[in-house]
DNA sequence: GTTATTTCTTAACCCAAGTCAATAAAAAAG
DNA sequence: CTTTTTTATTGACTTGGGTTAAGAAATAAC
């Protein structure tokens, strides 16, 4: 299970085994059912995310309808926007699947930094990696449209197609279940 | 116009005067034309901008077409993406009216770094800033209609639809110019 | 394995945005 | 001020997604 945090983090800095072992002893490991809601709209936000296993996705409610921001898989940290800005949450998140998440908080982290202070480089970083994949995100969906984001999605998160039930591919990419249907249709007989 | 950065840093940290002076004494400033690329598509980018005077746009040519994803006015640093990546970048910069800008560069950020240590704090906190801005933006985005978001940007920056062509607006908005001038028709008759 | 629930597809109809084309209005250039 | 260029509006028509409703398929629960 430690391989998935030492794995991650190997993309940006490379930990000796003592390091390791120090991460190993810190880590606050919790399992959530299928359904739970790790945050609600309106409510405070006091911790950050990191999946072991499982899958989560983050939505708005408007005006009844979900509407779907984000899915999160295996080996990705979620840092809810609340949790930055101490500002009640306007979206929510919730598990799609049973899931082991590592569990940070503001008290946790600065207790770690302290102890593998080579970690403090490592936060700018992931601010900048995360920045510049919002951007992507962003862009991709202003020059698309829902179609070539599905095929966009097909190639980049095969995956997750086989993973997340279409109602809520479809509310990621914009549209209703309906089209989505439809837009699978045309790209088959085509 | 140094009033304009002062301004600008004022949400961040308070400057002595004397820190102030050497900010002044450091400052790169440049004169742009009205139509001026500050950015092309495949060029690499070493340089950042923090607008003095006048307003820019970035935007991607895709099949022929502009897509405008951001407009910069005065007090806005713009720091590419492909300045952050070291890639080439993907989309255009363009001076929408005449510009006065302060130009940072990696060397010059260093040697300004040295001289003003404490600006170092900034620089997390302007990119947890920007993650914020970039999220808020695409999650507006997915929750609104193309209607809503123009009656968004109304009531969020009406500054900007009295300097900047419609043509250009609708684009941000993601539809042709003819759908906004419909819309704006049928805002106004109802 | 059967039942219940959730998810997916299809069809018919509607509507907002896209497209094409022509004209009007405004801004820039001379 | 006049001409040219850029920007904005309008109309007719097409198209793709939204909506509603029904049924099929897949999953989960028992």
């Amino acid at each position: 299970m430690d391989d998935v945090i030492f794995d991650f983090l190997s993309k940006y800095i490379d930990l000796t085994q003592e390091e390791k072992d120090i991460l190993s002893g810190q880590k606050f490991i919790k399992s959530f059912k299928k359904g739970t809601l790790l945050l609600q709209e309106g409510e405070m936000s006091h911790e950050c995310f990191f999946i072991l296993k499982g899958c989560i996705y983050s939505y708005y409610l408007v005006e009844g309808d979900i509407k779907v921001t984000e899915f999160f898989v295996e080996k990705q940290p979620i840092t809810p926007i609340a949790y930055t800005t101490k500002k009640p949450s306007e979206y929510y998140l919730e598990c799609l699947e049973d899931c082991i998440l590592s569990i940070g908080s503001q008290e946790r982290s600065a207790e770690l930094l302290k102890r593998l202070p080579r970690l403090a480089a490592l936060g700018p970083t992931l601010l900048e990696d995360e920045l510049a994949s919002q951007r992507m995100k962003y862009d991709n969906f202003i020059k698309l449209t829902p179609e070539k984001r599905y095929q966009h999605l097909q190639d980049q998160s095969p995956d997750l197609l086989n993973r997340i039930p279409q109602y809520l591919i479809a509310s990621y990419l914009g549209i209703q279940p309906e089209s989505l249907s439809r837009i699978r249709k045309r790209i088959l007989s085509s």
